[in-house]
DNA sequence: CGGCCTATTGAAGCCCCTCAAATTTGGTGG
DNA sequence: CCACCAAATTTGAGGGGCTTCAATAGGCCG
């Protein structure tokens, strides 16, 4: 693995802490690997053989039944993914494909497990990434069941304008089809959910999103810390 | 606290391979507290001070805004709420009240942080119950997404089929409402999937559910293991 | 026993989904 | 770099699911 690549790794709230030799050992037998767009990495139901780590590219984890299919979080770099998965043992909730090309970190989960338990700042570093995931997931689902559409769009659009945003402009980094299934909505229903948000201040080219009066865009939002949370934009566990 | 208490928190997973002088530790500090039926015991938004362990009786876990409210969690004894919050030092992102009179044992947030640093044995057991609870979170989400009302409650009976179920009658623990908020529905909307599911053999008198043909139920509901998880009705950490 | 809360049922309407078609966008290969 | 093709996005129409409001019946607690 580049040093560069390395060193962005290192830098994960997860990793920060941990021991030279932990560290060491845990990057000796993973696999960085590069995958172009619209590849699965991992499907449902499968049992948790690697830790996944995004170094480069944009990740969608989403899962699917006979007719549904639905996007439950969109990983930037530099973010991990299912953690929880490889900790029990236990097969992934959830599919992963990537949106972009991308850079793939792969670590054998034998070896996540036996360096948590050699190394107990690896272990208090997973305890607050377990907890922070599942603090993300509960606002996520309070936002399901306690917002409409055009509400889950409005403040998904404020708090992109609070992290990227530049002068009220904000890009949507995605797909619109796969940020409305990260919204609980059909893309259908994204469009005209832009339309409702029209008459509070916004507008819309293509990807590029224009907040024009901020104030009517809160008042017609109502954003909750409670709900929403910086963290709950894409997953970076870095920084 | 009486020892046939104590005896039953340490059963549970999170306390069962702790050693004694920690469980002591952790348990001397606390206050062992009986509640009437309704009262709030923790508010969303306030400082996380205690961890919560439901000794007896039922607690709903539930987030409200200006208008709307929902449920998120229920937990029956023995099972604990609010570890994640306790573990960051963060506030609580859910409000909770008894929902029968109940008993529960509150350990002082800086006690368990104190201990997960001493005994390496509490700390793997909060990782597993972290990571138990995402997973759970993300059914919930996963249901919630991809599922209607009729079907979230379809499995719901299923699951209460099969982990309390007595010769296909099914006892409804809670109010009704409750149980539609959990479910992500009103009160009325309850009623009209229980109509529903009466063509695919279901019957209802009061709280008694009565699942007259399983096989019509299985066919309309489409269990999913990976939504549908025994501990998906009521958190119970022990056992 | 009275009063309040819960549960049910009906009516009306909104939100969101599905289906369909037109239009635009973006990726690919020449 | 350009043209083409497939896919994404938008818009319209129709319908179903869910909510809201309202009224009634039933149950529990003081």
């Amino acid at each position: 693995m580049r040093s560069e690549n390395a060193a962005k790794v290192r830098q994960l709230a997860l990793f920060r802490e941990l021991h030279d030799s932990t560290f060491r050992d845990l990057i000796e037998t993973s696999f960085l690997q590069r995958f172009p767009r619209g590849v699965n990495l991992i499907r449902e139901n499968e049992p948790a053989d690697f830790l996944h780590v995004v170094v480069e590219g944009l990740v969608e984890m989403y899962a699917a039944t006979d007719m549904r299919e639905t996007t439950l979080e969109i990983i930037a770099p530099v973010g991990i993914f299912i953690l929880a998965a490889v900790l029990n043992d236990q097969v992934y909730l959830q599919s992963a494909r990537t949106l972009e090309p991308s850079t793939i970190l792969m670590i054998p989960a034998e070896k996540v497990r036996h360096a948590m338990e050699t190394d107990q700042a690896f272990m208090r570093a997973i305890v607050m990434e377990l907890a922070a995931s599942y603090r993300r997931t509960i606002k996520d689902l309070k936002s399901q069941k306690m917002r409409s559409g055009a509400e889950r769009l409005a403040n998904w659009l404020l708090r992109m304008q609070r992290e990227r945003g530049r002068n009220g402009v904000v890009e949507i980094p995605v797909e619109k089809r796969v940020l409305a299934s990260h919204l609980g909505m059909t893309p259908e229903n994204l469009s005209r959910a832009f339309l409702t948000l029209r008459s509070h201040g916004v507008k819309v080219h293509g990807s590029r999103v224009e907040i024009e009066r901020l104030d009517a865009l809160l008042v017609f939002a109502k954003p909750d810390p409670l709900i929403d949370d910086p963290e709950n934009l894409f997953r970076q566990t870095s920084s």
